[in-house]
DNA sequence: GTCTTATTGATAACGATTATCATTATCATG
DNA sequence: CATGATAATGATAATCGTTATCAATAAGAC
């Protein structure tokens, strides 16, 4: 199994991402690179992002819109803008009240939707 | 404001959505309506399942795979299996414990995402 | 029935992501 | 160090889910 070698891109990619806070699509990142690392690529953004996302090491957050990516991994929520499309850190502390979350919040919060991942029972015992 | 008109196509999709319960992809609708209703175009499922959605009658589950559809629009919520990538209901009733969550499902919860819509607090001024 | 126009079917176009491949860079080893 | 194996890159073609286009059809108000 192919042992990984240090990148310069990687790490690049990885300190972008760990450096903001607006959850930005590949292209964005590949964009905010290019001005430090002229020479870098798209493919290798996409490559890097799909890599650090499989170590654990960055979220990918998929939404209606393109994926996002989030430097900062601890358990935190996020909020879509209709509108503008932006994706916001929502935390949810211990003790919050989720019925006040619209007013602390500043928006206006009009759904949700809660995915679970991993294995299900099919293919738990194959 | 063009007014809706009845279309033997738009209700197929619903009654087809209505009827199941696998979460289909557009493409799955499609193909099985194409049984009952061979000239019905690929373009046409996507277009009413979009108009189907803004109408608040199906939900959109956006997978890191493709989109996939739900004709029940009750809260619940869903887990998607890391491996054959199928959407299944996760029924979270007042009182269920989330710590026995996995062990009532059958499956293996390795992690989940929540996310919040809305419209948010510089979009709520403009 | 007639007219307006929403809807359709067919297909081209689009855009985000992935695959391909020759070249370059990493790094364990001699 | 120099070298060889191969991971990683940059450039770009290919893929694929979804949307746009447009002429033909159908809903439904009159």
């Amino acid at each position: 199994m192919s042992a990984l070698r240090n990148s310069k891109q990687r790490d690049a990619v990885l300190r972008n991402l760990s450096e903001r806070y607006d959850h930005p699509t590949a292209e964005d990142v590949y964009l905010s690179l290019k001005k430090e690392m002229p020479s870098i690529s798209l493919a290798t953004v996409y490559r890097n992002l799909k890599l650090l996302e499989s170590e654990g090491l960055i979220l990918k957050i998929t939404t209606d819109d393109s994926d996002r990516f989030d430097g900062h991994t601890h358990e935190h929520y996020h909020f879509t803008c209709r509108d503008c499309k932006r994706v916001l850190d929502l935390e949810l502390r211990d003790g919050t009240d989720v019925n006040n979350l619209t007013k602390d919040f500043g928006g206006t919060i009009t759904s949700h939707s809660l995915m679970f991942f991993g294995i299900c029972p099919d293919c738990k015992v194959l």
